[in-house]
DNA sequence: CTAAAAGTCGACTATTTAGGTCAGGAATGT
DNA sequence: ACATTCCTGACCTAAATAGTCGACTTTTAG
């Protein structure tokens, strides 16, 4: 039960964006080189986390990607929601009908439940508190390794 | 993002064995049966679960699976720690060393708090709550599919 | 003692999905 | 016009999940 990369890039990709001057797009290569995030499949991602709102892309020369709205209005609830389509643990949380036990079944509540505590939570959690908490970090003199 | 399926089963086998009678051994056929569980996959899901101390089981005639313990006493996090080694939503969680940006990625805490929490939350729900919460469903008169 | 019921274990197969690639097309700035 | 950059759909691969099979061991009723 893993959080897919899918959603780690997207939350670096966020993080990164929020970090760079809000007035110029971002390329997809630029990205990818800092993050280390195949470039090919980050491109892929930036186009979900686009046509959910999340990030501003133009094409052409100084093309490339920035935040749509401020940091702070992003959370990574946000970034589940647009490249991962559900946190629902278990299918029968989203397809009550296919399970033969769905009128007794106390799992289905357990589980939903579960998902609604999770999304609460990720949806405290915005990309400037990250943005914020990696500068911290890297203000105290955390150790970056560069050699992979 | 799931629950995988042995979750699953593993509650539903604890829950079911809950509510027979403590002092007899069920086998995993009737479980299996009551619970539209594969037999063979059952077989190896209560290896698993004896391993873990949850149940107890005893081969040849009249043998079968009973719970080890009050079901008071076994929670949903028992289950997953048993069939399912990690509720880590990211490598890194486990990994530390693997990640380039170890020192500073403030994703690793978000990500850690929330197996955490995930875990807490799954510890509070025992067994006994599931199967009291199923038997008050049953007596409200829910439905009960059995036409598959 | 023995046969049948039942669990144990290792290896095997199938299916799905995450992760990633590729190439052609469409937009945009110079 | 042209280089740059994003967009899109089809495709590929590896790994994990889900499930199976068969030989072997233990237990116990008769």
């Amino acid at each position: 039960m893993l959080v897919p990369m899918k959603v780690d890039y997207g939350v670096r990709t966020l993080v990164y964006l929020a970090q760079q001057d809000s007035s110029v797009f971002t390329s997809t290569s630029d990205i990818a080189r800092a993050q280390h995030i195949p470039e090919p499949y980050l491109l892929r991602i930036c186009s979900e986390l686009q046509k959910s709102g999340l990030i501003e892309s133009r094409r052409g020369p100084q093309g490339g990607h920035k935040l749509a709205k401020p940091s702070e209005d992003i959370s990574v609830s946000d970034v589940v929601n647009s490249v991962d389509y559900s946190l629902a643990p278990v299918d029968c949380v989203e397809e009550p009908d296919g399970c033969r036990l769905s009128g007794a079944c106390s799992q289905r509540d357990l589980w939903s439940d579960v998902e609604t505590m999770l999304l609460e939570h990720l949806s405290k959690v915005r990309i400037s508190n990250l943005k914020d908490q990696q500068m911290t970090m890297l203000a105290a003199g955390a150790p970056v390794k560069t050699n992979f």
